[in-house]
RNA sequence: GCCCCCAUCGUCUAGCGGCCUAGGACACCGCCCUUUCACGGCGGCGGCACGGGUUCGAAUCCCGUUGGGGGUACCA
């Protein structure tokens, strides 16, 4: 076997004017980090306002790691928030299959046609004799791979083999410098020997992520390759086996690179998947829309404009631009977050945001499969009124679940017994008869606010604070709820006086 | 260790040599509105990491320092 060598460097940049094909590949491990979504966007982004073509490619060749579930959760994660491709996973394509799994022999074929040009070389040497010869050379042995088996005689690697060793396969790196120039970093070079030659098929034959990633991009035709920083250091490695697949006719030209800045959490470090708010199915069970978690997740590495954060998503996608991208790592802010998601809610459509209620309210087993009509009467009235004072749904939820739960059901706050002053007995028996007074079908909101004011605060001469508070405590069980009148309104004259009267003797029992 | 990236208010950012006594948003603190909480309005607090250059002029360009992050796998 003659000595392993370098691909020449002449590979063609792929044109400006080529139609943009960028792809979005995740490794089905685990639930979708909020990261991961957030490259997905900036793709989806890139694709959508360039008019060009995303791709949706499954990089599970880690059997060991990648799970069937996590796949389908990248699914349910890209439906929910809208990002769809036009070629990929699940749709098919020119290039399928798109999942690397399914994909065995074209990889096979790019590995035989690597190593007859003589890129690619069998390496035996283990992790151990290679710190053992950095040792010994007196290097620091955490030094990586020493090159060592570049040029192993045919006597060597016949005595490994009856050793029963069997090789990884390594491509040789070239000698020099590898500069390309990041869209969103600019020109980066790695000096010369700084990448050991790496290994792009284990010893089992099956082709690594250093391998399949490139191939698969080359094959695709990929223009743009939009990922995640961690994955920067590996560029050179990537160019020099572009360099290679060029050279045996496998890529057409080499894409270019940007590097999207990473998603940090609490304290300086990335984002890890042990932490609740890196998981995107988290915010969702919180409450966020899809319209405020994109526009969060699009404003961590850009922005549309100096004085505004909050935009739609054709607004993205009509600004969107892979050089206005920053290279500052962004953290990922929940206060934020929510203060845009707020807004977002707060622009939706008022039937809108009360269908979008629902899942909620049935998570808390507050209604059921169907709505009733009586549930459904209440949502109606609700909606309008907690959608103004919440950033999540799920907090809208909460907020209205004083008004679905059966009148001696209701839970009364520790918090809502304080603060309502000495006379909260007489306070409540006021409000009580004056609420008495309004007739069934006069009970709407101005006749009881009216009613309550004349008894409660010309009446008793009451502060309002003090006054409502009480009726507040009795009619939601909480110091913090709706509008009051329009919540008894919607409760009804019978429930509402239920309630207070229900109250007043809990208190009364309390001292 | 070596390689690479990053560096503007607490946080996300605008700024791409003079429009900057550095703008916005979130958070925080006041005040107003007010039936609670929110929303909304007004105001406040608060930043160009440091040191050298280049230039008539630097947050903006260059170099260094420091600090942070990542990589250095038969993971992706």
């Amino acid at each position: 076997m003659s000595t392993p060598a370098a691909a020449p460097r002449d590979i063609p940049a792929v044109e400006t004017t080529t139609p943009v094909r960028v792809r979005f590949c995740p490794s089905p491990t685990g639930t979708p980090h909020v990261g991961l979504i957030r490259t997905a966007l900036f793709n989806w982004a890139y694709a959508r306002h360039t008019g060009g073509k995303l791709i949706f490619r499954v990089e599970d060749t880690d059997a060991a790691r990648d799970t069937e579930d996590s796949y389908h959760q990248l699914l349910e994660a890209l439906g929910w928030l809208g990002i769809d491709w036009d070629e990929g996973a699940e749709v098919g394509g020119p290039h399928q299959p798109y999942r690397q799994s399914a994909r065995r022999e074209i990889y096979q074929d790019v590995i035989a046609k690597l190593a007859e040009a003589g890129f690619i070389y069998e390496s035996y040497s283990s992790p151990a004799e290679v710190e053992e010869r950095h040792k010994a050379a007196g290097r620091d042995p955490k030094l990586g791979y020493d090159n060592y088996d570049r040029e192993l005689t045919a006597d060597q690697i016949a005595a490994f083999r009856a050793e029963g060793r069997e090789p990884v396969l390594r491509l040789r790196m070239p000698d020099e410098d590898i500069t390309f120039t990041d869209l969103v970093r600019g020109e980066i070079t790695f000096k010369a020997g700084s990448t050991p030659d790496f290994v792009v098929v284990r010893a089992t034959g099956q082709p690594l992520y250093t391998l399949v990633n490139p191939v698969d991009d080359a094959l695709m035709e990929i223009t743009h390759v939009l990922r995640g920083e961690d994955l920067l250091s590996s560029t050179p490695r990537q160019i020099a086996l572009y360099r290679a697949l060029y050279a045996v006719g496998v890529a057409k030209y080499l894409p270019a690179f940007g590097h999207l800045p990473y998603v940090m959490g609490e304290g300086n470090k990335k984002l890890s998947k042990r932490d609740p708010e890196s998981n995107l199915f988290h915010h969702r069970d919180r409450g966020f829309i899809r319209e405020g978690l994109l526009n969060y997740l699009a404003l961590l590495g850009w922005s549309l404009s100096a004085d505004e954060d909050i935009f739609t998503v054709e607004e993205l996608v009509a600004n969107f631009d892979i050089a206005d991208v920053l290279g500052n790592p962004a953290r990922f802010d929940v206060k934020k977050a929510e203060a845009i998601n707020g807004t977002h809610i707060r622009k939706l459509e008022a039937q809108d945001f009360r269908d979008r209620l629902v899942p909620y309210l049935r998570a808390l087993g507050l209604v059921g499969e169907e709505l009733s009509e009586r549930e459904a009467e209440l949502l109606d009235g609700a909606a309008p009124l907690v959608q103004e004072r919440i950033a999540l749904l799920a907090e809208g939820a909460d907020m209205m679940a004083f008004l679905l739960v059966p009148d001696e059901a209701l839970e009364i706050e520790e918090k809502a017994y304080s603060g309502l002053g000495d006379q909260v007995l007489e306070t409540l028996d006021a409000a009580s008869s004056a609420l008495e007074s309004v007739a069934q079908p006069d009970w709407n909101t101005e006749n009881i606010e009216a009613a309550l004011r004349q008894a409660l605060i010309d009446g008793l001469g009451l502060k309002p604070r003090k006054a409502f508070g009480a009726v507040r405590s009795a009619v939601s069980g909480r110091r913090v709820s709706p509008p009051l009148f329009e919540s008894m309104e919607l409760l009804g004259r019978e429930s509402s006086l239920k309630r207070i009267a229900r109250f007043r003797d809990l208190v009364e029992v309390r001292g």
